[in-house]
DNA sequence: AAACTAATGCGATAGGAGTTGCGTTTGTCG
DNA sequence: CGACAAACGCAACTCCTATCGCATTAGTTT
């Protein structure tokens, strides 16, 4: 009873099973571009992607199971953030990019969908929550060089600074619902730098010295 | 056509008109609080606050509206910050306050679902905008009187400071769907008065000097 | 290529959300 | 107290979402 679980699509990879896969994720992402995560209906993704709407029920399980699917297949695997600056460059242009990553007619209704998704399901959170698990986890590449040239005090969390510069943003994108300048971008970058810089963010070493 | 907007229950405040409308939020409320925002129906709210469902459909418009109003109604309109500390403790106090309000199992899915129905609607992000801004300006009082003491630097811009202790906690909980512990709302609060103090929040002097 | 089975298509159907028309109740004002 | 209008209750109806049983297609295996 525990290793039977039914995950339809991973047992059949070949052919048909995978083509609905990518024209229904595909399907997904246009529907959320033009119509928005409160109008995306299980029943117009089937048409748009040519599958009959009992297949996304099965397969997908509704609306939500949709936007999770979608998500993993329109995230790029290989990104990498911009390391070629010193430590303020390469935030302003990591935290230009998520903005970027939001406000984009094309993908922004797509991510958008899926933090609202987040308030609906669990896989939706488990989604988001893993997503911004591994960018943050690359980003925080970004405070490990700093710190090794010595920009950042030793033994700073990169976690911490990844987030503190990243905060200030989404809270104003989602949930104060202000807009966002390049202004307050420059702050978020500069808020976080001098906390780092005042020692904010260091770790407390808890094994021993 | 421009004054003509009907706006059902304004026009006769007394009697059961009111009754109706405490009785309908009252219930939004405890569904909101009981089965959460994704649970929420028009029909059981209606049910529980023993007024036909037709009555909120045409008062209410629909589930948006019912939080949207439920919002008005749970405010409570006399709060004020914290002023008896230094800056430090008044901040910590103010973000404790708010992760409890979102955390508490009466109030937290209330708050929380209006953040999502911001996702729906545009009432709910304009309710919401309002909240927040209604909250950070009485909060920013903190830290005005702060800056008249001499703890942080003479023109930094309130807002900004209360931005950026609440910012991370918010993008904890909604955003990354990480978990918030005091600690957490400790880096917060240092991390936002290290950035105070190095004058990052200082307002340009735009109208002469 | 023949057998086997996962996956899909199709029609029917239940169930809920939201709307409409009409009669009734209830504040409000003369 | 009587007239007027706002707000409400009620029932029927439409539309959409989601599910189910069964026939068919298409990958996989031998």
């Amino acid at each position: 009873m525990s290793t039977s679980e039914r995950v339809p699509g991973e047992a059949r990879p070949g052919g048909r099973t995978a083509r609905n896969r990518d024209a229904v994720c595909r399907a997904t992402l246009l529907e959320l571009a033009n119509h928005g995560y409160a109008a995306l209906t299980v029943e117009r993704v089937a048409e748009r992607a040519g599958v009959h709407k009992t297949t996304v029920y099965r397969r997908w399980g509704g609306v939500d199971g949709l936007i999770v699917d979608a998500l993993q297949f329109a995230v790029d695997d290989d990104w990498q953030p911009w390391l070629g600056g010193a430590v303020e460059d390469n935030l302003l242009e990591l935290a230009r990019v998520a903005l970027r990553s939001f406000t984009d007619p094309e993908t922004g209704p797509t991510h958008t969908a899926v933090v609202a998704a987040a308030f609906q399901s669990d896989e939706a959170i488990n989604a988001v929550h893993d997503f911004f698990a591994d960018r943050f986890g690359r980003s925080s590449r970004i405070i490990t060089v700093a710190t090794e040239r010595g920009e950042l005090p030793a033994g700073t969390d990169p976690l911490s600074v990844i987030r503190a510069v990243m905060a200030p943003i989404y809270f104003r994108l989602f949930i104060s619902r202000e807009s966002v300048s390049d202004d307050d971008i420059q702050q978020a970058v500069q808020a976080a730098l001098a906390a780092a810089r005042a020692g904010v963010f260091v770790m407390e070493s808890i094994s021993g010295e």
